[in-house]
DNA sequence: AATGAATGAGGCTTCATTCAT
DNA sequence: GATGAATGAAGCCTCATTCAT
């Protein structure tokens, strides 16, 4: 069996299990027996869990890496289609998010890799909000700095929604994602123009459900 | 020594150390080293973390509850000050909401204790925000379900933004509130009014620390 | 509350416990839980397990003594109900006797206790049965030999027939005992007179249940 | 070093120790102490206590299987021989004799396990006196319900006589088998022709002491 | 690459026991 | 007599890790 395959599928099982219970309640054992193979093999590939959630990071930072070489083109159904993916990378990688401060805290090289990668992305939507801005969708007198500070206040609304609303909802779908896509809107309309505003897409669900599709959509 | 001492400084050791590493970390051992009890005390006390950890949310529980029985009167500075305290208290209390998603699965309880909580806090914020509506304030026009929405946001704000902000600032201290207190205030100015605008505090530094004075203040 | 009386629900506790687990699978902690009363207290009325199962063999050794200070009359019939009374302390008593060895390995003046009484009991049994013979109905050349052999297995069978049968049987009811009794009888039948055969009840669900019966009665 | 090796060192650790003492005052680092080996390494190989009573069964069963698979020839000589041979196997083991009912009340599966070996075991021995009576060593008249309880009696009398027995007895050596054997003896007696009370042998001491001598032995 | 055997540390928990009240 | 607080030992178990094969 290659290298490669080995590790894939104990990136495979060790996420499902992060994500149900907490990377510290789960381990290398379990990681192990979920993927069908030896304790001695895993330790061969990965020698602690810490190696195990970097290279879950590294698969995050791949896919959005993806994102970053496919720009998308400003119209307000690439808004909508941008958020609804990040959700769902989000959703995917949750026991990241939700476990964000602690991962980082015990990994100093993660938290490097996270920030940069975030600051990156971050500068990637607010050139595309721009461009948005440019296409007449938000309203021209717009400043970089409210620009930012939108963006900022989504990008914590992206990341934790999913956390706040799965305190008290038992089941996290498409509807769930169109809720905090509903937020995210309304915390733009304010800027946005008489045009922007009615363009806008309330629904996600036209969107398709799978993963790979986001990465090449362009208008 | 009496219960009550030695229970409470275990929760004072407890709440330091999960504080800095995740509660997962933090075996039962270092719990009762840092209180300065035996381990067997410790178990005599608290038969599980689980325990601990329910009644630190006891606690948490205990000082909204004061919130509850002293009603603030609307006015602009009580908004401020009502984040302030909200902010203060989720710092204090960290842990608790960077691993929410984590506790709440593992204790039925505690989840139940915790979304009953959240619900009757959200009550008595929307009637603040209803009589600062009736003051002048917030615009006349505004609906409940507008007010409503706004203020699940503003919760998703105060009770992730720290986590948020913890990726990349070293320190976190009045400034990183205020911050925090001026992305809510953003998210209300659009249904302020004149008036409203005019007045908010925009810094918080003039209230005390002690978080003992939040309890009283009214106009 | 009297020293008496919790002695004796500590007891009661003990036995109950002992009877469904075994002595070293129940904690003093359990048995001070099941009496209803604190484990200090429990401390105060017995150092050790040790001592409980001394005391509860106390009470074995106590009502085998009214036994012996109220002889029975040499009837067919009080041989069964001496058979009956047995089993019935056995089964109420049944850790001690399943675990014996074990008992008195661990407790020196245990053992010396056990057997003095044990030795005592059988020449009261041997005294009974040699009056048997004299009223005709075992046969009159049976050797003092050859009745205490026959007696040595007839203990046999009633120290572990409970245990025997226990293994495969769910329920142990007045149906198991009698069976126990027929091994007894059929192990005596071939030194019994014609008479004696023809007067041996086969039957003990004619005598009462109550234990407390078994002590008075006499011919 | 191999896994069965290993094993079987435990096995005969733990054999040792629980007969001296219990299997619940045995703790497991006991057993890793007397195995030479450590803690986590006994746990590598048996999960728990019970696990290792389960194996250590299954020796009994094994060595019972050699048994089955090889029938004794239907001589007196062979019925001695069973007879030692089977009080030789119980002293061996005899915490499993001496816990009995706890053992069984604690594992399901060994309580199955038991019973069902029980059954094919007694199943083998009728069909051997069977052949005894076949042989003119039992009266013909004996009826297979007589000789069952016969049979289920001298069973009683194999599994708990060193029980019994070592209450008073220090030393357990051939000679106390003896005279177990003789009790067995005095059972059968009253079903014996005169041919079988004559032929059979009332003393063991001529037969080798070594185990496996018995497995082969055929008239 | 992969496995199974082995180790020792450390976690949780139960327990017997002591002691002040 | 009785209680609750406290201790430390010891039990069981899981784990990360190493290593020979």
């Amino acid at each position: 069996m290659g290298t490669r395959e080995t590790k894939s599928r104990i990136l495979d099982a060790a996420l499902e299990l992060f994500n149900t219970s907490s990377t510290s309640d789960i381990s290398a054992n379990r990681v192990a027996e979920a993927a069908g193979i030896s304790r001695g093999n895993l330790h061969y590939h990965y020698a602690s869990k810490e190696e195990i959630v970097l290279d879950l990071w590294n698969r995050i930072e791949a896919e959005m890496g993806e994102w970053s070489k496919n720009p998308m083109s400003p119209t307000l159904e690439n808004m909508a289609l941008m958020a609804l993916r990040q959700f769902r990378l989000i959703w995917r990688y949750r026991f990241f998010y939700q476990e964000l401060n602690v991962l980082l805290e015990r990994d100093t090289e993660l938290r490097y890799r996270f920030t940069r990668a975030r600051q990156k992305r971050m500068e990637d939507v607010f050139v595309f909000f721009r461009q948005l801005a440019n296409a007449g969708f938000l309203r021209s007198d717009l400043s970089d700095r409210q620009l930012r500070r939108l963006i900022k206040i989504s990008w914590l609304v992206s990341d934790f929604w999913l956390s706040f609303v799965r305190v008290e909802d038992e089941v996290i779908d498409i509807g769930t994602m169109e809720d905090g896509f509903k937020l995210i809107v309304q915390l733009f309309e304010p800027v946005m123009t008489d045009r922007g505003k009615r363009g806008i897409p309330l629904s996600l669900r036209a969107f398709s459900l799978d993963p790979t599709d986001f990465t090449q959509r362009s208008a």
